[in-house]
DNA sequence: GTTCATTACGGATTCCGTAAGGATG
DNA sequence: CATCCTTACGGAATCCGTAATGAAC
């Protein structure tokens, strides 16, 4: 049994049992993918993908099993090369953050300015994409954290910790009637055209939770990933934005008004996902620290050793988080 | 990074850094356990073993996170084989139990000739040793099972299940004076020379407790670690035995008493110690539960996947033990 | 002086990539 | 017919064992 032949049915099980993408993504020979494989199974006595001539069907029950335990077995590896980078040099090594538009645009510059600052020979790796798929990705090991509001409950083997709660505000143009209202209501709102987020994104259904309740039918006209886009349609008339409030930027949107919407909307809590079970190197734990204070060396280690999501979230039950 | 690099650091760290030992315990050549080593240490980037001079002085703190961790991968990588032999024949096998005198000679071939009827295909491999062995070959994983009264406590890797109680009897030859005694006291037994366990045996300290506890000096002239021995030397008149029940058959003590002492000492348990992690073919399951009833196989589920002995221990307080 | 780890080197094995073949949908 | 897995084969890299060297206790 070598390394790399767990290495393969891991990533073989995991496109999709399409050999040939795998050999790619590897960068190796597709026929030394397949070789590898038999000769596993043979030598295990098992077969690990079920053939259906000459394609890969399924995966038998004892594969199942099998790629689990691969799987461990490769997450401990990379444990390995993480603590003997962490010995070799403190100060250099990988950092891979998977992250959705909005952390990455209006949250993350500063942390990662003043991580660069303390660490500036580790290299940084930016993966931008769906809650869904960022959270995969930490799931699989492919990214060291994940920095998203959403979806990251869906994957069993990640710790997801609370960083800070944060609450949408109404753009509108420069004098807008909305800017005349004294205070704002979901009802002034929906009397509007409405440009926001597309559902899985940016804890959009918290705004349809808030108009349902309220008994109202909005008309959403647009629908965007991103806040950027979301304002460059507030500003061409489409109808008035619903995003972030950390989206407003007071220097960069001077022509557009921000209403705050705090009190229309429940609050969302952008959370950062780690893969349990994985060994952090220190500038990992800084880099946690400098974007969500709370979560020092000690907390996030406690958090790890926890079983279940439940328990995580019963630990940071009491903490103050910052809402912005 | 192989397999085999990370087994040569786990062993050599388990034979007190000598690679000549390991190497030859793993039938291979000492230069090549020594290369692999240097090179695991040239990718990782790392000494894992310190050198003074040409000899292997200790484990640097590195080492022994990256140790620890390939001890982990190596469990795993058992886990698949298990996996793969369960999958591939459910009667075929392996099963190395390790144990101690007493369990072997009284209580194990009972069990082992049920359960080679119902696998016939199984082999079985039987390890004599002293409680601390037997626990030590289990935390390594190099038995299935250890099966002790004692000494399993000093590993936090094993998992023990408690399988039945037991208690001492006073062997003596006909027509010895305690014979002629109505009820059995520890004051008649510490009038006469002791032949018993040695310390660290069959619950040996469990004898001393009692004979303390009465505040008597009991005259200990002869200790061995197993029965049949203290039995012969009780047959040359040298004094009374303390052994186990089971140790006195009837059949072949024909010229000996056996006297119940069972209210004369606290009972001890028998545990089966099982590696935490570790993987179990059905037919470890049935021979556990032939070896204890009670420890079917959910129970053992159940208690393999709590996270200290004193969990394990909560869960087995109620259930009714048979006493030998 | 014995034990023990490293270096050097040659043979055998293993691994990997290219090219060709056959099955599937 | 395009996709995809398997077999076949040759070159390269790796691994392993023997022999020799040198340091430590």
């Amino acid at each position: 049994m070598k390394l790399q032949q767990l290495r393969y049915i891991w990533e073989v099980s995991q496109r999709g049992l399409n050999i040939s993408a795998t050999a790619e993504a590897l960068y190796t020979s597709q026929p030394g993918v397949s070789k590898q494989i038999r000769l596993l199974e043979e030598e295990l006595g098992v077969q690990i993908f079920a053939r259906s001539g000459k394609h890969l069907s399924h995966i038998t029950p004892a594969g199942q099993a099998v790629v689990e335990m691969a799987g461990r077995i490769l997450g401990e590896v990379g444990n390995i090369k993480q603590v003997a980078g962490e010995f070799s040099d403190q100060r250099r090594g990988d950092l891979t953050i998977a992250t959705t538009h909005t952390q990455a645009r209006y949250k993350l510059p500063a942390v990662i300015k003043s991580f660069i600052q303390r660490y500036p020979e580790v290299s940084l790796h930016m993966h931008q994409g769906s809650p869904v798929q960022i959270a995969e990705q930490a799931a699989k090991g492919e990214v060291d954290f994940a920095i998203a509001t959403e979806a990251m409950e869906l994957f069993e083997d990640i710790v997801m910790l609370p960083c800070y709660h944060w609450n949408r505000c109404v753009v509108v143009p420069k004098g807008h009637p909305l800017t005349k209202i004294k205070s704002l209501t979901l009802e002034a709102v929906a009397e509007h055209p409405i440009v926001t987020y597309v559902l899985g994104f940016t804890g959009r259904y918290l705004l349809d939770d808030a108009f349902n309740d309220a008994g109202l039918q909005p008309n959403i006209v647009f629908t965007a990933t991103d806040a950027d886009v979301i304002k460059t349609y507030v500003r061409a008339g489409l109808g008035v934005g619903v995003v972030a409030k950390m989206a407003y930027e007071p220097e960069l949107d001077k022509d557009l008004v921000a209403l705050d919407a705090g009190h229309l909307f429940a609050s969302s809590t952008a959370k950062i996902g780690l893969r349990r079970n994985s060994f952090l190197r220190t500038y990992m734990y800084d880099f946690i620290e400098l974007l969500a204070p709370h979560l020092t060396r000690d907390a996030v280690d406690q958090a790890m050793s926890l079983k279940d999501k439940q328990e995580v979230e019963a630990m940071f039950k009491e903490v103050e988080l910052p809402m912005y």
